[in-house]
DNA sequence: ACCTGAACACCGTTCAAGT
DNA sequence: ACCTGAACACCGTTCAAGT
């Protein structure tokens, strides 16, 4: 396990492939499937050993926003920084002890911040999956060779501020403001509109009890 | 092009690969890249054509904010539906006409909804990401085998509810609503958020003047 | 119990040779 | 101009054979 988490940290061209893991045991490359199943099931064991990285980088004793915050936040890096097993495992469920981590600190957070149990669940799965997808998309991205890359993000720049502004008016009108932007600009947006969400709706559903689970008056 | 399409349709065993698409055509599996420079050049003219799919899919004379929501819902039903090429593309840059459609129609709705330019621009990005990112997801879960599906979709109803109450109250606690989920609920509950933090977000910034980008008075 | 080494079917990619 | 057919390096997976 440790040594596949070092070689998913390997980034780019490396996948972690039976190969590379049997080279960095001193191995066979087909002594692996002595230990996992298949490749899915070592992909999923590394999958949830991200998960574990990632909520254990929250610190302790933050407030719930900052929490969410910051494991969003961390399971964006874990993700890039491991980006073929990141990109891979987005659309699974692990099922192991990050996973769960990782809900359960999402749930606690946003039943504190105000929000009805109902709404804890849905605003939970919302954002665990938007997170985990958008941590996967970037993964997804950083396993591209450097001049995939580059020409990718040189298309935000150039192509679109040069839109022929009658077939796409809206774009040429904003393109100045399209090109400007930055690596964090998508997640900071994303968490913004998710606490303008939250603070919403616990208003629009608040129940002034202080007990819990308030029922009807 | 219309065979590549068709061949992405096929869902979930088939990928897209130069043999099946040679064989689609009656031709040796090399002749694909007389066509295309490589695999890449392939799936990003594959996947702009999903994007042109996913925005004619929007009926026209709908308002601003039913015009986005179909649009989100189109992209994931169209990702869904070509699931291999719909995975493959999330994270990259078409620079197609359908991605310049769908930026296009992004950015008019939400200049409707009474969002400053700035804003505009910021949360287009951030919902095209979103939205991308959420298809590329439900791509990749409809590309696995049926029985690894069943597999992920069990683990949410059975597993979560036999969690352990003392490591994970909040999970325990909410397990009949996390296991009461279906497929739409988190793209619903996604758009939701959306509007909630669009509308916050022009009242606070609103500017009564009617001429646009008015001056601090 | 664990590893080796060879085999298999499948990839994308390249290239000399055809028409 | 376009296709063929063979080759190459790389996958995951399997399995008889070793220790």
């Amino acid at each position: 396990m440790e040594a596949a988490v070092r070689i998913a940290a390997r980034g780019r061209p490396d996948g972690l492939t039976g190969r590379a893991l049997g080279e960095e045991l001193g191995a066979d490359r087909s002594a692996v499937w002595r230990h996992f199943a298949d490749k899915d099931g070592l992909l999923l064991a590394v999958g949830d050993r991200l998960l574990v990285m990632a909520s254990g980088r929250v610190a302790e004793g933050l407030g719930p926003r900052q929490r969410l915050e910051a494991l969003a936040r961390a399971v964006v890096d874990v993700f890039e920084a491991h980006p073929y097993v990141g990109a891979a495992i987005a659309c699974r469920t692990t099922r192991g002890p990050g996973e769960f981590a990782l809900v359960e600190m999402m749930l606690a957070a946003l039943g504190e911040l105000g929000l009805q149990s109902r709404d804890v669940a849905r605003y939970q799965r919302m954002l665990a999956d938007s997170v985990l997808a958008y941590a996967g998309m970037c993964a997804g991205y950083a396993v591209l060779p450097k001049q995939v890359q580059d020409a990718d993000e040189r298309a935000w720049v150039r192509e679109y501020s040069n839109a022929d502004p009658k077939r796409y008016p809206a774009i040429a009108a904003l393109a100045p403001q399209l090109a400007a932007t930055d690596d964090d600009m998508v997640l900071d947006t994303l968490l913004e509109a998710f606490w303008l969400a939250v603070d919403a709706r616990a208003r629009n559903t608040a129940i002034p009890t202080p007990s819990q689970g308030g029922r009807r008056a």
